[in-house]
DNA sequence: ATCCTGACCCAAG
DNA sequence: GCTTGGGCCAGGA
């Protein structure tokens, strides 16, 4: 995989999204890695941005389990979170048992 | 082609 | 715990 067309990345990406069970999370490398583009987390960022709300944006999260997000985003996203049953642990997801974990991605 | 931006990541200090 | 600097990638001006 060298030069993937951005939109054959971008589904495989918005695919992954898809698998995040409710009550589950992932980070943006993860979601990467998962899709098959360890390298392409940025472009997670993009997918979610276009996808807007037809994707389950709120279970994606930066490394450590926090959230990104600034002001009114980043509440409405915990709030999201919450309301699926993540429990959070000062300003971050409480990862432990909330991580989800791809089963082995594609062949 | 260059420069800047974005819900990034991580090793160092 | 914090900030810094370097690395990543695509898309838009």
């Amino acid at each position: 995989m060298k030069k993937p067309a951005s939109e054959f990345c971008a589904a495989a990406i918005r695919k992954v999204i898809r698998q995040i069970p409710r009550g589950k999370v992932a980070t943006y490398g993860q979601v990467a890695a998962a899709a098959g583009y360890p390298l392409y987390h940025r472009q997670v960022v993009q997918v979610l941005r276009k996808a807007g709300e037809s994707l389950p944006w709120q279970r994606v999260l930066g490394a450590g389990g926090e959230i990104r997000f600034k002001h009114e985003m980043a509440q409405e996203q915990r709030v999201r979170l919450e309301m699926e049953g993540v429990r959070f642990r000062g300003g971050r997801v409480d990862m432990t048992g909330h991580q989800h974990v791809f089963r082995t991605w594609e062949l």
